[in-house]
DNA sequence: AACGTCGTACGATAATAACGAACAAAAGGA
DNA sequence: TCCTTTTGTTCGTTATTATCGTACGACGTT
């Protein structure tokens, strides 16, 4: 992430609010009445209630009216779907990772970087009946997991250390939080072209990825072959190198990559 | 659409002008600068540089650093697949509706109405070279598309009235405007419990729609199979009549409907 | 029936958003 | 190459609005 540009005393608060309410929402948090969104916002009720009926107008949320409590609106699908569709990454990618999920049988991930943290654009699940509680726009943390290891390594100093100075969380026993550490696994994925998440964001889950470049030899994406730990053993993580390798090579040639 | 329940005074000002920034967006209009989103809105464009800064701080939004042009950003990206993800009769639907796609050959659209429009929220296509040109978040009006109809049939008289007031526009020569003319495709569409557009929506598009009901009986939204006149001709409409109606039937048994 | 909680309405005013002017940078044309 | 035009961005002033506090109706609980 490039440094911000724009002084946030140039923030407009009202907006500001009406946004954080729509970030309020959750998987877990499908609906929420007006003092809740006050109390978890810190906000007024009644402030939160215009903010509510301004976002409720244009179709951003939508109340039950039986319940009283607000959702996310139809609008938000709409613009969702506008963004989805511009991807043309998404688009390019999606046959090429079937491929490899029917051969390995194994879930693949299309992830993109923004602002410090890997979002999830595509997901491709195998037919297991074990697969990863990942979905389509959930945000993970660079340095702890594969795809965002494999971004970080084409990055910046400036951006990387950004991301390293701040509070490193450990998810499991694996996670690695010394900033050397998180810099030698780079190191390594810059050199293997590939690397690895050995249960580092979630126990159980271990994953191979790699990143995409684009025409001008730009790291824009990564992908990653993940499963559960028992199923991802050293030796299928051996099958996989090239295979994930060439897949991310064979996307990266439909966006323009002229490069080895 | 029930009665509009919060006054339009009561609206705040700068979150309405930041939500109309982000509907300004189209498939059309993929990037757009301050200056033309300052003309399109009339707006200053000091003011519209400050929503944007507000969008963009929260990822709303996304600037090109190097055309200086802003696009949708990721963040609804992800709101958007909460969207999706939270529409429980989309999963339930996908199944029933990709076995009436195999069978029949032609593009399935799953809608609901908003707002006096119907969206589509999934769309399955068929492997045919010659396929429809809609897409998922998709808005089309409620007169005169096979599932605004089916919609239309079992609305209160007061929400039929409300449409049927507004402007009517002849999309083709097709089109149906006159309210009385309308009000006679609702009953018939009614005792049927299927109907269709016959290119009124678009000049060689036809589709057979159907209605589904939730677990109380009311009609939430409806499928449609449409193709290319040419493709969808009368004795094909008398093909897929029955299964049309057994596959919203089925969805509707689903959702928990009762009746028959 | 009484009480507590929630969503909503409304008016006063503190705070902010909007606007206008100005500037730097980039693009386009001569 | 130079000049003009356009665009994005900044900043200060002030008109306007968003926020807050109070109050109320509806609903749920005891």
């Amino acid at each position: 992430m490039q440094k911000q540009k724009k002084s946030k005393s140039s923030l407009i608060q009202s907006v500001d609010r009406a946004l954080q309410i729509l970030e309020t929402f959750s998987r877990e948090k499908k609906e929420l009445g007006v003092t809740e969104l006050s109390n978890i916002l810190g906000l007024h009720k009644s402030t939160t209630f215009g903010l509510l009926a301004t976002l409720e107008n244009r179709g951003f949320v939508d109340q039950n009216i039986s319940t009283g409590k607000y959702k996310l609106g139809l609008k938000l699908f709409e613009l969702g779907n506008l963004v989805k569709d511009s991807m043309e990454l998404r688009a390019i990618a999606y046959p090429i990772l079937k491929e490899l999920v029917d051969k390995y049988e194994e879930t693949v991930h299309l992830v993109v970087h923004d602002k410090g943290e890997v979002v999830y654009i595509d997901k491709i699940d195998s037919n297991s009946a074990i697969n990863i509680n990942s979905y389509v726009g959930k945000r993970n943390p660079m340095y702890c997991t594969g795809v965002g290891k494999c971004l970080l390594a084409y990055m910046d100093a400036e951006y990387v250390e950004n991301i390293l100075s701040s509070e490193l969380k450990a998810y499991t026993a694996n996670t690695i939080v010394d900033p050397e550490k998180i810099k030698d696994e780079l190191v390594n994925a810059r050199l293997n072209g590939y690397c690895f998440d050995n249960e580092e964001i979630e126990e159980g889950l271990r994953c191979i990825a790699a990143p995409i470049k684009n025409h001008l030899g730009q790291v824009i994406a990564a992908i990653s072959v993940s499963g559960p730990s028992m199923r991802m053993t050293d030796q299928k993580f051996d099958l996989l190198i090239e295979p994930v390798k060439e897949t991310t090579l064979k996307i990266s040639r439909q966006l323009g990559y002229r490069g080895v």
